[in-house]
Formats: structure tokens, sequence, C-alpha cells
DNA sequence: GGTTTTATAATACAACTGTATTATAAAATT
DNA sequence: AATTTTATAATACAGTTGTATTATAAAACC
């Protein structure tokens, strides 16, 4: 974050501190435009997810895989997310990048794959939305972190691990 | 991270600049200091929670929910640490907080319960440390966010859940 | 008691920051 | 064709930053 100097912005784009100006009048504006733009992407992956209509194991399992960082735009994007997340904890009224409307989608995932029948029966469903946001997200920035051990391969297998483990195999009804 | 100027120290402690320069010659030893501060008490309630002798289980869920904001004190802790992994993604060569060896305490602590038979048979150890160590430090992250949701209550239950279903409720031996 | 070390303070400095101002081109519009 | 809007650039400004310098008390030491 202490990179994101307008000036550096401005080099790094190829423009004047002016001609930058003319589009984002304030560094607060430009810091609010990346932070819809990380935004935005991760949400038409995920809808790109569910337009490939997997089974709905696959379906949740390639969701979630595309929360965390696997390639080298979505490590790119997440390093800024997770940046502004800190960076907003004490600063700039407009930027609030943790509300991204994670928990709640996640929520509704799981409400949704529990109503299908997909889930154990007598599992807490918000304790167990709670569980996989907070392991999605300490995946994300432990795959940031170390980015060797966590690779993509590694990820999906962790994730899967946890997929199985609320997973209801036996069908209820057939 | 961008308060956290030398004036801005000095003047919280009570010092004028170069009173506090005569203990700490540069921002980047005051910053180390902290993160060494940190991580010292972190380790020292994890050894008082050992020292408490609890049966496995118990002792397994307070040793992590110390790695937790549960207490205002605990609270401005891991918000220090958050903010120097975010801070030394890109800057500094001597702050290391990612450091932690956190991965190795809760590697070996998975594989000690699993070798004293306290685990579910047929696990992958490594990927279930991976696990875990995800969900806390997503636990602490969310719980740094968002207190009111995530208070102590709510934590041990999630994190209980979760020693649950790794857990081999009938023992091997009896 | 004299001297060295430790502690504190005030001030200075060069670099960097976000933002504002001013000046020109180029493009679009009328 | 004239004029307005859009785009770019250079420069300026006031504030903050980390660090350095200098001066002066207090304490420790010999």
């Amino acid at each position: 974050m202490e990179g994101a100097t307008v000036r550096n912005i401005a080099k790094e784009a190829g423009l004047s501190l002016g001609a930058l100006r003319h589009y984002f009048s304030t560094q607060e504006e430009l810091l609010i435009y990346a932070m819809d733009l990380v935004k935005n992407q991760a949400e038409q992956r995920i809808y790109r997810v569910i337009d490939r209509k997997l089974p709905p194991k696959e379906m949740a399992l390639n969701m979630l895989l595309e929360l965390l960082p696997t390639t080298e735009e979505t490590r790119a994007e997440m390093e800024v997310w997770f940046s502004f997340v800190a960076y907003a904890r004490h600063k700039r009224a407009g930027v609030h990048p943790y509300e991204d409307g994670l928990f709640d989608g996640i929520t509704r995932m799981v409400h949704s794959l529990n109503k299908a029948g997909y889930l154990r029966d007598g599992i807490d469903l918000d304790a167990e939305a709670e569980r996989l946001y907070a392991l999605i997200d300490g995946l994300a920035l432990h795959a940031l972190l170390a980015p060797d051990r966590l690779n993509q391969t590694r990820l999906s297998e962790i994730v899967g691990n946890h997929l199985d483990s609320i997973w209801q195999e036996t069908p209820q009804k057939d």
C-alpha cells in the first residue's frame, strides 16, 4: 500500500500527474476503483463457474477455488484485496473491502446445498458456513504468503477434503 | 501501519523524537521490536495453557483459542500482527512476520495428537494441519473484522466443531 | 570531584506525499 | 469555422516523513 502513491501509479500507467488526475481527482477514487475492479472480476469468475453446470460438489469446489490465489492474475488481485483490508482498518472512510458479501454468499451456498440434501444431517449450518468462510480466507492468505507450499493442486486437495467432511455421500432419496 | 510514524509513537510514549531515537535508532528497529513482543506474548500464553495440563481435547482447543483475538489485549496484538503481515509483503527486509512458526507448531500438534491415538484413522495428517492452520488464521482475521459476530463463545464453538470432526471419540485402547 | 556514559530535547534537512494551479494541445460539438 | 470540452503536462505548495545534528541535563563510574 505504501507504494500506491499517485506518482507511482501515474508512472506505471505512463501518464503524467495531471493526466491521471484528469480521470481520478483524488487518490481515494483510485483506490475505490481498483477495489471494485478486483471485486467484480472475482464475481464474474464465480458466475462463469455456475454457468458450467457441474455436479454439485464439483461446482462448490470450483466456486470456492475461484476465491483462492491459484494463478498469477488471481494472486495479484488478492494481494490487492488483502492490502485493502489491512489498509482500511484504520483509514479512509470510503474504502470498505471487508463488506465483500463473501460471508453472505458462502452462507447462502451452504444453506442451499443443505436444502438440496447434499450435506450431512445434524450439522449446524451457520457454524459450517463460518468455518468454511474462515478456511477459504485463511487458505487465501497462506497461499499468498507461501505459494510454493499451497499451489493449485494442494489447495484443491484441502478444500476437497473439507467438502468431503461435510458431504452426505449416500443421497437421501434415489 | 500508516499511523506508526516515529513521531506518533514518540508522542504516545510521552517522549521526544530524540529520546525515542536513543532507544531505537531507526524505525525498522521499532517495528521488529514490536513484532517480537507480540510473538513472545502469544508464545507465553500457549505455554501457560500447556502447563494447565488439561485433557487432550480441551488443551488443543485452548491452545488454538490463544491464537484468536478474544480479549481486548489479544485483539490489539493481532491487529499489529496483521498489519505487519500486510506491510512486510513488499517492504523492509528485516520484517518477517509470517515466519512465525505457527504452521510448524500446528503441524507438530496434529502429528502428536495422532500418535497418541486421538485423531480419526485414515486422515491425511499434513493436509489436516494445513486445514486447521488456515481455519485458525481465517477465524483470526474475521474476528478482527467482525468482533461482534465472532466473539469468544462463537469462536470456541467453531474451533470445537472442527476438533470434533477430526477427533477419534472411541479410544483405540481402553 | 571530575569524567564518562546515558537520557532527553529542540531543531534541521532532504525526500516524498496528495492536491492545486496553470498552460497547451487535441478532439468534439455547434 | 468557432467554440467548447476533453486530455495531457509541468510546476507549485504545504504538509509529513525518517533520520541527523547539536545541545543539555542527569546518572553512573572511577
